[in-house]
DNA sequence: GAGTTTTGATGTCAGCACACATCGGTGTCA
DNA sequence: TGACACCGATGTGTGCTGACATCAAAACTC
């Protein structure tokens, strides 16, 4: 059969259902045959199970008995886990998951600021410092490579800093919305002056155990960030998930 | 061994190796053979390996050739996960993952509650107000029981009328901890005058179409709720993950 | 139309071949 | 004699397969 493969066939497997069912080619309700991608795949049926389990796990799918692999609605996927999250940016639902996120960094960001600013040990403020100061070096230099390196470090450390394990576990997914924002051209060619100084502010009030300051900061930069992307998904349409009458 | 089982033997043994290891009894680094697991758990080969791999995609335990199953350090698990959230609260880790839960909460539904007051249907604000209404009533009556139903369906409400399917997914860690804030008896027994009119707010703030005000009456009743229990995880040790050098 | 049987898919089991990291022995060279 | 590189044995996850169990949808009977 087909060698030199470099990933798993489990792997292969989760990827291929996985960005097909996200990415809107296998529509809800659609079902398929454990035996269908057995050949579709040309893999056994122990990588075809275990594969569908993991994506049973994610909320992709449900094995129903004498019926098949049936794909769920969007609204039961785990919008948390990093596949999906993955799969929706290369897929169709990249706008709507770049509004997701950045929706969720404005409300987690300026709390992990204040939280920082209570619990952070010292040597993660005093590198937050740094870091700030660095940024302001590097924006008025217009080195924009390594002001983003910098700006992906620091709201890493503070959300870190916040010693809250689901806000620091955000980490990966805001260094995507940052890296994205700059590739995708939507990011002014030189910082706002306001925002390398709202970046020190924050660094400093964390510094100084200042928890509101640190989070009224923290608010402003992402009240920009919102302000700058919202134009580009404008057109995305929000769907409501209907809550479950107990 | 055991029989009537109304669950799959994949299911079991999923929650068999879940709780073992976010419980703490299998601690990190911990390693086992998938031959081992079989007779531990009296099942075959393909429901231990499909179990594995779940727990591979929650990040609990990562597979090794020739070495065997290794379990992960927690930092690596998915915060944001069902089951690992379900496991922690059922464990040793209770405290902190109520504390992440309601850090998360005190962040996210503010900027839902603003979210909503842009985006909700028309529907969704009318029944919001009519809940808030019902909740007073309830509060005033001292009907404990009518007032947590009414509160997890408000808060479930708001967050789904953000049109953020991220905060709507947090739906259910909500009513965990609304539900488990009752039980183990932190909840006073009248709810506050203040809390009973802040839901008010929130829901004509929503209702009106603003943002600010539906904002700062939701802080508001997170503040209070934040203040309320604190103190019953004030022992519980923070943890600071290293963040990784690009 | 209610109850029963048939059917067809997933669930579970057990045995095998393979890939490959680790360990220990062997041989070479200084 | 000692240090180091090489190499094969070993054990364990990965993947494949045939067989049987289970159970719910669908067809059938009355």
């Amino acid at each position: 059969m087909l060698t030199s493969m470099s990933t798993s066939l489990h792997h292969r497997a989760v990827e291929h259902l996985g960005t097909r069912i996200v990415g809107g080619a296998l529509p809800t309700g659609h079902v398929m045959l454990a035996e269908h991608l057995e050949d579709e795949l040309n893999v056994s049926r122990s990588v075809v199970r275990e594969a569908v389990r993991v994506l049973q796990s994610l909320g992709l799918v449900e094995t129903i008995k004498r019926v098949g692999i049936r794909v769920l609605p969007a609204h039961r996927w785990n919008p948390f886990d990093p596949l999906v999250i993955r799969w929706r940016l290369a897929g169709e639902g990249r706008g709507a998951q770049l509004r997701s996120l950045a929706e969720l960094r404005s409300a987690v960001e300026p709390v992990a600021a204040e939280l920082a600013a209570g619990n952070a040990p010292e040597s993660l403020r005093q590198e937050l410092v740094g870091i700030s100061l660095a940024m302001k070096e590097a924006g008025d230099a217009g080195d924009m490579a390594r002001f983003l390196d910098l700006d992906i470090r620091f709201h890493a450390l503070v959300l870190s800093g916040s010693g809250n394990e689901m806000f620091a576990n955000l980490i990966g997914q805001v260094t995507e919305t940052l890296t994205g924002r700059t590739v995708h051209g939507l990011m002014p060619e030189h910082p706002q002056k306001q925002a390398l100084q709202w970046h020190m502010d924050v660094a400093h009030a964390i510094d100084a155990r200042d928890g509101s300051l640190a989070r009224d900061a923290a608010a402003k930069i992402m009240r920009q960030t919102i302000a700058e992307l919202a134009p580009s998904w404008d057109d995305q349409p929000r769907v409501f998930v209907p809550v479950a009458r107990n």
